[in-house]
DNA sequence: ACGATATGAATGAATG
DNA sequence: CATTCATTCATATCGT
C-alpha cells in the first residue's frame, strides 16, 4: 500500500515452493513458500489494471479462470487468489472510505449502474476509484467490450497516497483534556456505557477461544 | 503499553520527529516525519482505555470514525491507525495468550519470531493503563469531552484516498515480460455478459486443493 | 552501532 | 459484501 513493503521479496515468480512434494518451506533463503499465494509484481500489474483500467470488481467465474490462467505465466496461481484479490482490493478499497468519511448520511446504496458499455463513444465510466465508483452492481456486468478499452496507459490511476499534507498541528494539551476517565461517557465511540451490563463475551476474556 | 517504551518520548511533542534538519531517519523535506503513525500517550491512554474497560476489540467503521476523531485532539491520527491499532494489539494479546495456554512443553515447533514473554503478565488487564486514573471506579466527573471538541489545526482530513497501487503497477516495469497489460485488449478476460454471477463457495470449494 | 523487541501497516484467506 | 484472523514486512526504540 503505502509502500509496498513485501512486494520486493518475490520479484522473481516461482516463489512458492512449486516443487510438488514438499512443503519444505523450512528451506532458508525463499522464505513465504508456506501455504499462501505470493503475487509476483507482473501479477499485481496486471490485476490492478484490470480492476483500475478495466473496472473489473468482482470478475465472474469464467472470468477468474481465464485471468488466472494469464496470470500463470508470471507465477504459480490459483482461480481462488483472483477471487479473493478482487474481494479483497474491492473491499478495503471501501473499506478506508468508510473509516473516514462520515456516516451521519450514509447513503448505502446510490443506484448508480454502470453502463453496459459497449457504447465505446461516451463510455467514460470511471477510470479511477477516486471519481465516484459504482457502488454495487458492477458485478461482472459486461464490463469490457472487447473492442477498445480506450484508457491506456495509467493516466489517473495514480492515486498515491499522497501525504495528507506537511502541516503538523501541535495539538498540544499533552495532558490538557485527555481525561476521559471511562466508564461513563463513551457515548461518543457508540457503545453504551450507561449500564453496568456488559456482553459477556466481551468481557470474559479468557473464555472467548476463537479457534477459528 | 505493555512495557511503554516510547511513551514517555512524545509525551506533547507535535506528532514525533520535528525533523527539520533532524537529518537522522526523516531528513525528506516536508515528509512529516515517518511514514508510520506514531501515537501519542494520551491516544494509547485512550485506545487501551475503550479496548480494556470498554470492551472495544474490533470497533465498526462507524466506531473508528468517532474514535479517530476523539484521538485526532492528541495528534495526527486517521481512521485506519485506530483499525490497525485494535486489529494489532487484539492479534497480540491472543499471540501471547497462546503461549501462555500452551504452557506445557510446547517446545517443538514455534514458528513465532518472537516469543516476547517478557512483558507478558504485564499488562493484560484493565489494571493499569499507565497514567495514574483509576478505571473502572471514575466517580463519574463530568468530563463532557466528547461535547467539544477542539480540533485545533486540521479540520479536515482530506487524506486523499491513501491508496495501495503505488507499488508497481504504474510504471515499473521490473521484468519486461508482462507488458500486455496497457496495449492490450483484454479480451482473454472474456466477456460473458449473460450469466455474470458467480457463486464464490462452489468455486472456492473446488478450489481447495492445489496445495501440492 | 547493532541486535532484539515492540508495534504500525499490509494483505492473503476465510467466514458470516 | 462486511469483518475477522493470521502472517509477514517495515520501522521505531531500547538495551548492551
Amino acid at each position: 500500500m503505502e509502500h509496498q513493503q513485501q512486494q520486493n521479496q518475490q520479484a522473481a515468480n516461482d516463489i512458492q515452493d512449486g516443487s510438488g512434494g514438499g512443503s519444505g518451506k523450512g528451506s532458508f533463503l525463499c522464505r513465504q513458500s508456506s501455504t499462501r499465494w505470493t503475487p509476483t509484481t507482473d501479477q499485481i500489474r496486471i490485476l490492478k489494471d484490470l480492476y483500475y483500467n478495466n473496472g473489473v470488481r468482482s470478475p465472474s467465474a469464467d472470468q477468474i479462470q481465464r485471468i488466472s490462467a494469464r496470470l500463470r505465466q508470471y507465477g504459480k496461481i490459483e482461480g481462488k487468489n483472483v477471487f479473493y484479490w478482487f474481494q479483497n482490493h474491492k473491499a478495503r478499497e471501501r473499506q478506508k472510505k468508510r473509516f473516514n468519511t462520515s456516516t451521519t448520511e450514509l447513503h448505502h446504496h446510490v443506484p448508480m449502474q454502470r453502463p453496459t458499455s459497449l457504447t465505446l463513444a461516451n463510455n467514460k465510466f470511471p477510470t479511477n476509484i477516486n471519481s465516484g465508483y459504482s457502488p454495487s452492481s458492477s458485478s461482472s456486468t459486461g464490463v469490457l467490450t472487447v473492442g477498445q478499452i480506450g484508457n491506456y496507459g495509467y493516466g489517473s490511476i495514480t492515486m498515491e497516497k499522497s501525504f495528507r499534507d506537511c502541516s503538523i498541528s501541535a495539538c498540544g494539551s499533552s495532558t490538557a483534556s485527555a481525561n476521559e476517565s471511562l466508564s461513563h461517557n463513551f457515548g461518543w465511540v457508540g457503545i453504551d456505557p450507561a449500564y453496568s451490563f456488559f456482553e459477556p463475551k466481551r468481557f470474559i476474556d479468557g473464555i472467548h477461544e476463537e479457534g477459528q
